[in-house]
DNA sequence: CGGATTGTGGAGAGCGCTCTCCCGTCATGC
DNA sequence: GCATGACGGGAGAGCGCTCTCCACAATCCG
């Protein structure tokens, strides 16, 4: 196989210099057509390639994005992370809103999990090293290091879900104050009178969202008081959550519930319990994971749009490469109610 | 924010040439350890990180792979191809081996999708611009192109699969016959006497090598005759298929059927006539795809080391990267028998 | 009609790195 | 003793591209 043709062959080929061929390939300035045709054939004469290693040298640009999936799975030899993240479909739907966007635009993302520490580091050292762009961030954690350390590296990044601390990085998140609306909304229109609700982490912003926008919409129906016990946005502590709030209030007739993983937690114990779900206590999830469908009944809960999310990320983290300097910018979007048996 | 620092001034903080600087950090040749602790000590002081594009320029190599996904699925708006594909656990089983292979290794995989011709087009343009060094592919087509163009572009690139044309390309894949055989074994095993297949299109060479394994098998334990309806490994297929075997040989008591979506179509019809399943007829499929337990009763398949071959398929590639002269290998796998409810 | 402006192509300087030479310094062998 | 070779370091030539600067021609305006 001989060397690949460079510039300088076109060039040589076209009677052009260097310079020139480069302005058709990139169509900056005005090149008088007629030399501009005679460029084209030459370049396809020559079945010329521009050397992306050489361009990104000098234009200081990659073109290549990275999909960074960071958490803290239970990372062991039979289950390792990256299997959990794929297996998961929320992570299918990122994916799919990234590659949506980006594909049309001729970039494909290089994809990255940070589940320790030392992951974390490689990855920063990665984007320094100018193997992408910048970063779309899709957090499993709730205090992930991470986004700090992108913001301080200042590579241009954005994350879905708003950081824990406050960083000035860009993101986009979903408006669960409204989705916990939807959720309250649902349960008044059933007739649930006696209403309580299974919280996340209140360490957490999206679960004190939810709660807060949960009871603000509750007290608007003429409901000031909604008993709350919180979670940690697992299976167990929706068992133990729910076990709890039967105890404490055993008339209960509906319950929202944080998270789906909790709330398929939730409708086992009330199913032990003897309740019929939704006909004794009504149950509303959020997030609309798999775990919604999963789960008997089937889970009505808040979906989030989140393909729209990710391609939304992905302009966002465009227009930050394109333009450094531009302040960060947040997107909230609105979820929608899914009816589905629980409620 | 002031410009990265550089090889020459790391050179410059250790008092050595960038050539030395160069040579530490590369591994390459003795450099006298004294020398080597100062360099070490000015690449951290000075945070100097490599920059990727001068090294690719130069090395020709970019450090990264791509992970490619072909195929022609029915691509529209609201559910295009990549979509599909992250639904599909297969693919995740997939990136998962890849995935586990490469992130010890500190390469991340390229995603890329090739449902129409102009993207295959546009992947080959990728790779031959250096975004990386192959391609490991997933061809969900039967004819797919892609093979043929990776190879006749000289681009490393490892299979999942055989191709369907004669093309010097290395794969892996899976001991389909040794599949089928593991299928008739249990059929005979569970002693059904009148066993009948459903095949794959049979100008797919898994489709051939499926059937023929198993009447060899079959053969083997004294059925010489064994009633064969041609499917297109569609659910749909799989239905019609067995409502014309059920017609034909309405005594059957065992079905070997050559993929789990397939299979399932047969159990809907078997069900439909009334035969209990697997009391009546057994059925085995093919795959262990998400089909198998979602269908009723759950299916007993055949099982592909999935994740292991495609650790296998990033490793051929490295190989093959490496030592760009090295002769195309196949790796075969065997598979195992899931023993679920069919069977 | 002259100077200013605009439009178009060429020359050439790097971008940051690797790697081939080459040179000086020792240890080695006859 | 000196030729020989092994070893460790420096010098510098590119890798293929973009982009600034410059030259030149054509157009414009007063």
């Amino acid at each position: 196989m001989t060397a690949a043709p460079t510039l300088e062959d076109v060039a040589r080929a076209a009677g052009v210099s260097r310079a020139t061929v480069s302005r058709v390939i990139n169509g900056i300035r005005n090149v008088d057509p007629a030399i501009q045709e005679t460029v084209r054939r030459a370049i396809a004469d020559t079945g010329y390639v521009p050397n992306r290693a050489a361009r990104s040298l000098v234009t200081r640009r990659t073109g290549a994005i990275a999909l960074v999936v960071s958490g803290a799975g239970e990372d062991d030899e039979a289950n390792p992370f990256h299997s959990q993240v794929f297996a998961d479909p929320f992570f299918g739907r990122v994916a799919s809103g990234v590659v949506g966007f980006l594909r049309p635009r001729g970039i494909h993302p290089i994809l990255m999990f940070a589940e320790t520490d030392e992951a974390r580091t490689q990855i920063i050292s990665f984007l320094r090293q100018g193997y992408a762009d910048g970063a779309i961030l899709v957090s499993t954690q709730p205090h992930d290091p991470l986004p700090r350390l992108l913001s301080e590296a200042a590579l241009p990044s954005v994350l879905f879900a708003r950081p824990g601390e406050a960083i000035p990085i860009s993101y986009v998140d979903v408006a669960h104050r409204t989705g916990a609306k939807l959720a309250a909304d649902r349960l008044v229109a059933r007739g649930c009178r006696r209403v309580a609700t299974i919280a996340g982490p209140l360490d957490v912003l999206a679960a004190q969202d939810r709660l807060a926008g949960f009871r603000d919409a509750m007290a608007a129906h003429g409901h000031p008081y909604i008993p709350c016990v919180e979670g940690q946005f697992t299976y167990a502590s929706g068992e133990a959550a729910m076990e709890r709030l039967l105890s404490e209030h055993p008339g209960l007739d509906g319950v929202f519930v944080a998270n789906d993983l909790m709330a398929q937690g939730a409708l086992l114990v009330l199913r032990h319990h003897g309740r019929r779900v939704p006909e004794d206590v009504a149950v509303v999830g959020f997030d609309d994971s798999s775990a919604a469908t999963a789960s008997r009944p089937m889970l009505t809960t808040i979906r989030h749009p989140v393909e729209d999310m990710a391609a939304e990320m992905a302009r966002l983290l465009l227009e930050h490469v394109d333009e450094p300097g531009r302040p960060m910018t947040s997107v909230i979007f609105e979820p929608s109610l899914v009816v589905r048996e629980s409620a």
